[in-house]
DNA sequence: TCTATTTTTTCGAGCCCCGAAAAAACACTG
DNA sequence: CAGTGTTTTTTCGGGGCTCGAAAAAATAGA
């Protein structure tokens, strides 16, 4: 059962609050802290006090600095960009992508690299991992020591509890536990996110008013993949990351998916889906390793311009999307959908059959009121999540007494 | 935002942790409380008193009366059955079930009536619904002022504030707020439930050992319905009860459902076209309006006596559920399910192609590990569920200081 | 320079939880 | 049957936390 609350938990969560309320914010007074907040003025008035002598929180000037009133002027709160740092590692395929950032959320430093990650051995793929995040460490603007946790993303399933990687499109390699053997090589914490799911939490970082608490983000790769936020907060399995969307079964016994089971929503769908309808070879036929992004846009080109198989393919890709999220509206209701990744470029061709397909379901009763948005790029949202999830986990833990980040001890000391 | 906690909420959440933890213990001693909450001694002790105080708990022999050991002997802490006292409403098909529960869990007055839902008029509905709430009421036995909530549970859509149906195959009339009607009535705190999540509600209480954090509850009966727990929450749509599982997609364009749409699970799954494939009377034909449970049994008895359209029926049944379970598992990954219903009761002729459609899906990878339990009687189950959730509400109240149940009231004063 | 206004800090009061010690209630022992 | 050991429960003092009210601070306008 749920424990008990402690009596200090109760500052503890509280100096959470106000952490967050000041990532959310930007620059907000202690005034705008103890609306938000619900907490009084002299609450947030010895927290942030607190987190100000710890180095966490910084004093500013107000973010509407132009509006000049009457009476004493508020006092911007920021975050203070040296209190931490957080490293992002992003793999996707054939593509390695590691930044570090600041507290505040400024990039200091990154580095990029291709792979051939289909045919990589396990100890490859896993030293370059090592090698990429230990050049990075070692960077003359890096204070090592400030970097206060590492969020790794992977197009793929990884475990609830963020640790391992279980199965990926990427690498023929399963169950590596990346999460552990960065912290073992790095002694920093580290987690191993699902790549749908920090494109949801980026989108909500930059569109919080259209992502709120309820809202999906479908990407539209060489692959289909979910991230998916439910009563705001992020959506998992119970055993695995979840929302495998993709795999949702769109007909029994259909067309061959890149898993090796049949009639899934990504063997419509997928880039290789809709490469292998458009150039009409058959269902059964092996889905192809890759598809480059140029050849998808002369796809889409060339369905755009004359009725012929690739229209209907991204038709077909279309109604496996609307049924597949007509089945998912059975179960959360609708909800506004991002479509990321290339073949949301595409859109205008698939959204006809797609609204189709979901007003035959039950979820599309309100057919009309289900909105989507595109994001032809996905890979900087990813980055962008994983950013954030990782700063939020050091808000999460700065604020937690004797789970100090080095950067937290260091300011209390100077204090004591 | 979240609002931050205030220094009162405290007290107020550890005695709902105190309260949970009587009543899902029996008769818990002080100690055990404090081990299973994992607040301190003192803390247990001040907060058991109050609540002794108010009449919310007394005092009584250890559960295990038996077990003599050395030491001051354990005092037993149990609910008292006079605190409050909480009312069920359960609106099924042609069926209308009231029951009046002390705060203890014990029935004590309990109506059952037949309706002829199908055909009422919103008013007669509604009018049944009121007049054998005030009937319960008057009852002799019970004292008007301690009945402290009412539940509802109906078979159909909720929406998610649980104030009113929706929709419902019971009746064709739409968006009652029955919660808000017994409200304005009875004065008396009332919410509106679906039965299936109900159903995943008293599973909870009667196994807590395989309904813990993860299951799910599906009712075969003329429909299809579901209640999902995820993380140890009751899962619910983002407007609406959700979770439409016999109305996720199992053919795009398939039989014809009971909503009007085509290829639902239920098309192929509930009574109603179970009857309709074993009497071969082809897809598109108009579902029955009922299928009484005798019948069922003895189209079961049939399709086990001999290989004929009765068993293709159950087999198709179990394929739509094993694709739609798969499409499910992908989502949240594979929990314990609990069939429920009198199609549950023919379990043996739906599982063979059930596990074989799951076998060819995501969810099914593990899908010998994917355990499934029956209990043909959904009733009980959702007359238990509505039960519980009604008196936790009051747990949720009582200890939620200016919120006070009557009873808990005039307890106050006698101390006072 | 003074006043009105708004933000922020200070201070005492009131709660709450915890650990340690005391009290209570029994079984066992000789 | 009184004394001892054991376990549960209560009591008590200490340390924290939040809150409201009042004071202090900082500025625009008169």
């Amino acid at each position: 059962m749920s424990v008990g609350i402690r009596h200090d938990d109760l500052r503890r969560r509280n100096r959470a609050m106000v952490i967050t309320a000041v990532r959310r914010a930007g620059r907000p007074s202690r005034t705008e802290i103890a609306a938000t907040t619900g907490l009084s003025h002299s609450t947030i008035s010895a927290i942030s006090s607190d987190l100000i002598g710890e180095g966490i929180l910084a004093e500013g000037k107000p973010s509407e600095a132009g509006a000049l009133k009457r009476g004493r002027p508020q006092v911007g709160l920021g975050l203070n960009p040296e209190a931490a740092a957080v490293m992002t590692v992003v793999l996707s395929l054939n593509f390695l992508s590691v930044a570090v950032i600041d507290y505040a959320g400024q990039v200091i430093s990154e580095e990029q690299r291709r792979l051939d990650t289909l045919t990589m051995s396990r100890e490859a793929l896993i030293g370059e991992c090592v090698a990429i995040v230990r050049r990075r460490l070692e960077d003359p603007d890096i204070d090592v020591r400030s970097v206060a946790r590492i969020a790794l993303a992977i197009q793929g399933i990884t475990d609830t509890e963020a640790r391992a990687m279980l199965w990926s499109p990427i690498t023929p390699q399963t169950n590596i536990a990346f999460a552990d053997i960065l912290e073992a090589q790095f002694g920093i914490p580290a987690t191993m996110e699902n790549d749908c799911n920090m494109m949801a939490v980026a989108l909500r970082w930059r569109d919080p008013e259209r992502y709120r608490d309820d809202f999906i983000a479908i990407l539209l790769s060489h692959g289909i993949g979910m991230g998916l936020v439910l009563k705001g907060e992020l959506f998992t399995g119970t055993h695995s990351s979840g929302g495998e969307f993709g795999h949702m079964i769109h007909r029994p016994g259909g067309a061959l998916c890149r898993c090796g089971r049949r009639g899934c929503v990504e063997a419509y769908a997928g880039n290789y889906a809709i490469w292998r309808n458009a150039k009409q070879l058959g269902e059964d036929t092996e889905p192809v390793a890759d598809v480059s992004d140029a050849q998808m846009r002369a796809l889409a080109a060339t369905a755009r311009e004359r009725d012929g198989p690739e229209r209907e393919a991204y038709r077909k890709a279309g109604e496996a999307l609307g049924y597949g999220l007509g089945s998912l509206f059975a179960l959360i209701d609708p909800a506004p959908v991002a479509m990321v990744g290339v073949s949301a470029a595409a859109f205008d061709l698939i959204e006809p059959a797609l609204r189709e397909a979901i007003a035959q379901t039950a979820g599309g009763q309100h057919s009309k009121s289900i909105s989507f948005d595109t994001e032809p790029n996905e890979l900087p949202l990813i980055r962008e999540g994983c950013a954030m999830r990782a700063l939020t986990f050091v808000d999460q833990e700065i604020f937690a007494p004797g789970v100090q980040t080095k950067a937290g001890l260091a300011a209390k000391k100077n204090v004591a």
